[in-house]
RNA sequence: GGGCGCGUAGCUCAGCGGGAGAGCACUCGGCUUACAACCGAGCGGUCGCAGGUUCGAACCCUGCCGCGCCCA
């Protein structure tokens, strides 16, 4: 157990400690259950389910992205009332932790996968879990996330497979799943198919080889870059309509090494102006070359092996690895006369396993697929409707390109950790599926598929199997469809796409109102993180030096939609900057007995209703802007809003106003509301610090069931607002003043502030006095400098006696610099007023504008004027 | 090849039709009774290039150059 929680003013210690509080604190917010939703409390709903983490991953800056982003979206609606629910879980991650597990075998000697057999395995797999997996889960509470964990889920739990099962039974019966013999992305590495957007396509220099099949007349040059494929070669194609071939169309030419006689073909997908316009054809191991098979019914025959070595083909090449073939056999073509070119380097993409980086191998195998037409199209369907809005828009256009060109997904997975398909095959050739209260049939001959579902087939049903479907649960009726799912625009396809398909076909509704997809954390240079280039950091690391709070606060800060951000340590040591400066604005206002029980002045002073009026301002922005997900928008608004205004200005006011006894209650007052608002604002960026703080302002529970402001502070008050910015002027400038004449900062000057009464300014002389730090004049006062001030109502005087002479040549510089300025504004100014156009078109409240601003140009360099005429020579 | 996006202060990014902004970095002065993880002041920009539309363009349109991502 860590320290309690300072609950007084006088318990709040100097300093934030976030790695001594930031512990116990979640601990107790979560024994308090405050993150459980109750479908039963009359609240509206607020649902976000989480896009499943690995259950082998753990956290790195994306999630930290993602889940600081959902948290704020949670944690803000529970203040405002709503019955709000983040439900966490994971995935099971079928590749890779069968990959983690198998390691482990081997490292540990013990015997492999297939030695031991596959429940053994499985058992084996889930003891891993149960001791290693889940990492991330510890990681999210050092982040804050304020989950539901009496929901959590993972894919591979009773209920959700069940979903699983009840899915796969479902889209069987209704057709929408097959079996067939496809071309599919294999990968050797892990001897088993993936998905396509498991592939990358990277652009590698190879070698495109031309080489020459048949001989003498009835020879046909074809190119390819993967030359052991002639192996598996069972035609050669050229367009119908080029002459250049069409004497050979028809006939048939022998295949060099294998000896087959292979037939020429005509097929219009032929380009005839690539390479020589004839192509060879392998249809067992290429996706075109698999549809010319089709149209022309040639033989498939298969030559590599589930590892990628050449197999069958009944010559000496069989047993090699595949690239150790390619090199074989083209030495073998070319001792036979038979390469007629080779270009090297050939830029060309290929196909990567996105796992582990090995070459995919187009491959004709047995498999189960998704027929995605129907669903895709249901999907743009709900986008198009708004049914589910996509924020950023700009986003819409990648998401119609990838569901309208959408290929049928291929969902086996040669696999042994994972929900295995609930197909049985019996001894004559029968095919059934068990739903998931059927009993599989029993008997002689009769066996399960093999093969497990892709996981993603699991954790596509996040949205609503975690919320108890295919029961009608109050959950599922309360929560579904969720309010927002929230990831990377890099994974809008992996989640959103398949959330969406399976969402509308098993509930007839979309799975989100909305979709909000981040950017990707990038270096402190925009770089991508990666292993490689050493540029990634551990999110715990940041967390342990800075604390969550200061993490958060930088993501959040840094994160428009859509967009990347660059993420350095010295954005998040300035995040924690800002946190200690709320602390101690926080420390000083509880010093002087600030409170937000106290009722607001009924005579507020000037900075008193200016303060209020902004922060009624401020607290409106912030909800419009993330009620827009415009997190670094709502972020950074509060930042300038706490630092540089309330901060700044107010709370260096309120020290004048404290010492009279005439402002000080009030001035209490409005310190206490206008932190007790800055904090609640804040929590659900800065959870922790906000907590500590609050509950020490305001002797409250916990700001995480606080209520959200609702119009803080009071309406602006115009009056008030123009004098607070007339003060800020004149305080600056004379700061300015002090600054370029060197006066050093802790010195006091003698002044005379002449004519504050006539701009409104009069009864704030002793809070500029105590801004800038003059004294009263003295009977001894002499002017060595003035400055005069123009302000929104008048201008002001300021005589100051730097008791010596003043720097000349710097203020010169300083009239000079203004006069530089001005001047330009006035040459803007009047340009645009000389102009018939101008005056004739814009509308009136410009030219008043530029009207206005050509005057101010005009009085200031008449006021620089006579100051430079002024000053000594 | 198709699509999307981005080039604004040294760095990272806002601004997207009417006075060029922020954070960090940098310079100068300060431990001023909340805060040196701080305070005050300052320096810094032909808004990628070239045309066009408009009374007016960083912002809209076209082309070009450079960069990134997605898809084929």
């Amino acid at each position: 157990m860590t320290e309690t929680l300072p609950t007084r003013a006088a318990d709040l210690p100097a300093q934030w400690n976030p790695g001594e509080v930031e512990v116990g604190m979640y601990e107790r917010w979560v024994e308090a259950g405050y993150f459980e939703a109750d479908p039963t409390s009359g609240r509206p709903p607020y649902c976000i389910v989480i896009p499943p983490p690995n259950v082998t991953g753990s956290l790195h800056y994306g999630h930290a992205m993602d889940h600081t982003l959902i948290d704020i979206l949670t944690r803000r609606k529970r203040m405002q009332g709503y019955d709000a629910l983040w439900l966490p879980g994971m995935d099971h991650a079928g590749i890779a932790t069968q990959s983690v597990v198998e390691r482990q075998l081997a490292e540990n000697g013990e015997p492999s996968r297939r030695e031991m057999g596959r429940a053994a395995f499985v058992e084996r797999v889930w003891q891993w879990k149960a001791e290693s997996g889940g990492l991330i889960l510890s990681q999210m509470k050092r982040l804050g996330d304020g989950v539901d964990w009496t929901r959590e889920r993972f894919t591979l739990d009773e209920g959700l497979s069940r979903a699983v099962v009840t899915m796969f039974k479902r889209m069987f019966d209704d057709g929408l799943i097959y079996r067939a013999e496809r071309m599919v992305n294999w990968s050797p590495a892990l001897q088993s198919a993936i998905s396509d957007i498991e592939v990358d396509h990277k652009e590698v220099e190879g070698e495109l080889v031309s080489m020459r099949y048949g001989d003498g007349e009835d020879s046909i040059v074809v190119a390819t870059t993967r030359v052991e494929t002639m192996l598996g070669d069972t035609a050669v194609a050229v367009h119908p309509e080029d002459e250049r071939y069409s004497h050979l169309v028809g006939k048939e030419i022998v295949l060099p090494i294998v000896g087959r006689r292979i037939p020429i073909i005509a097929d219009e997908h032929v380009d005839p102006e690539f390479g020589t316009g004839a192509v060879k054809v392998t249809p067992a191991h290429d996706p075109n070359d698999f549809e010319i098979g089709r149209r022309h019914d040639l033989p498939m025959p298969t030559i590599l092996d589930e590892s990628g070595v050449v197999t069958g083909t009944g010559t000496r090449f069989d047993g090699m690895d595949r690239f150790v073939a390619r090199e074989a056999i083209k030495e073998e073509l070319r001792r036979q006369g038979r390469i007629v070119k080779e270009v090297r380097p050939y830029k060309h993409s290929v196909g990567h396993d996105s796992r582990t980086g090995v070459v995919i191998e187009p491959r004709l195998s047995l498999q189960w697929f998704v027929k995605v037409e129907s669903l895709a199209k249901r999907c743009a369907e709900a986008v198009r409707s708004g049914e589910t809005v996509i924020y950023p828009r700009e986003m819409e256009a990648r998401f119609f390109q990838w569901v309208e060109s959408m290929h049928d997904w291929c969902i086996s997975r040669q696999l042994w950790w994972g929900h295995r398909i609930p197909v049985w095959y019996g001894p004559n050739g029968e095919v059934v599926c068990v739903g998931p209260d059927e009993e599989p049939p029993s008997g002689e001959g009769w066996v399960q598929d093999e093969d497990v579902l892709d996981t993603w087939f699991s954790s596509g049903l996040f949205p609503f199997s975690t919320l108890g479907w295919p029961d009608d649960t109050l959950d599922l009726r309360t929560y579904y469809p969720n309010s927002v799912l929230v990831t990377g625009y890099d994974i809008l396809f992996f989640w959103v796409v398949r959330m969406m398909m399976f969402g509308t076909y098993a509930t007839g509704k979309s799975p989100f109102a909305h979709v909000y997809l981040h950017g990707l954390v990038r270096d402190e240079h925009g770089a991508k993180m990666s292993k490689s280039k050493g540029n990634v950091k551990d999110p715990l690391e940041l967390i342990d030096a800075y604390g969550a709070d200061a993490l958060r606060f930088t993501i959040a800060r840094g994160s428009n939609p859509g967009a990347d951000m660059s993420l350095s340590e010295d954005w998040v040591a300035g995040s924690r900057a800002f946190g200690t400066k709320l602390w101690n604005a926080t420390r000083f206002a509880l010093s002087k007995g600030a409170s937000p029980t106290l009722p607001l002045p009924k005579r507020p002073t000037d900075a008193d209703a200016w303060i209020l009026g902004r922060l009624r301002e401020v607290a409106a922005e912030t909800d419009a802007l993330l009620d827009e997900y415009q997190f670094a928008k709502a972020a950074e608004g509060l930042y300038h809003f706490t630092w540089d205004e309330f901060c700044s200005w107010y709370v260096e006011l309120s020290k004048a106003q404290l010492a009279d006894e005439a402002t000080a209650e009030g001035t209490r007052a409005v310190l206490g509301h206008v932190l007790d608002t800055i904090l609640r604002l804040l929590h659900p960026m800065m959870p922790f610090i906000t907590e500590a703080l609050w509950q020490a302002l305001t002797g409250g529970e916990s700001v995480v069931i606080a209520e959200w402001p609702k119009e803080p502070g009071a309406p602006v008050d115009e009056g008030a607002t123009q004098r607070m910015a007339d003060l800020q002027r004149l305080v600056t400038e004379i700061r300015r003043f002090r600054s370029e004449q060197r006066v050093p900062d802790n010195r006091r000057i003698a002044a005379k502030l002449i004519g504050l009464d006539e701009a409104g300014l009069g009864g704030h002389r002793n809070a500029i006095a105590s801004l800038v730090r003059l004294t009263e004049p003295g009977p001894e006062f002499s002017t060595t400098a003035t400055l005069e001030v123009v302000l929104s109502t008048g201008r002001v005087h300021v005589e100051i006696d730097t008791s010596g002479a003043i720097d000349v040549e710097a203020e010169r510089t300083r009239l000079n610099r203004d006069l530089a300025a001005a001047q330009k504004e006035l040459a803007q100014a009047e340009k645009k007023l000389g102009s018939e156009a101008f005056l004739a078109k814009a509308p009136a409240e410009i030219v008043e504008k530029i009207r206005a601003r050509h005057a101010a140009a005009l009085a200031e360099i008449e006021r620089i004027n006579s100051r430079l005429a002024a000053l000594p020579k």
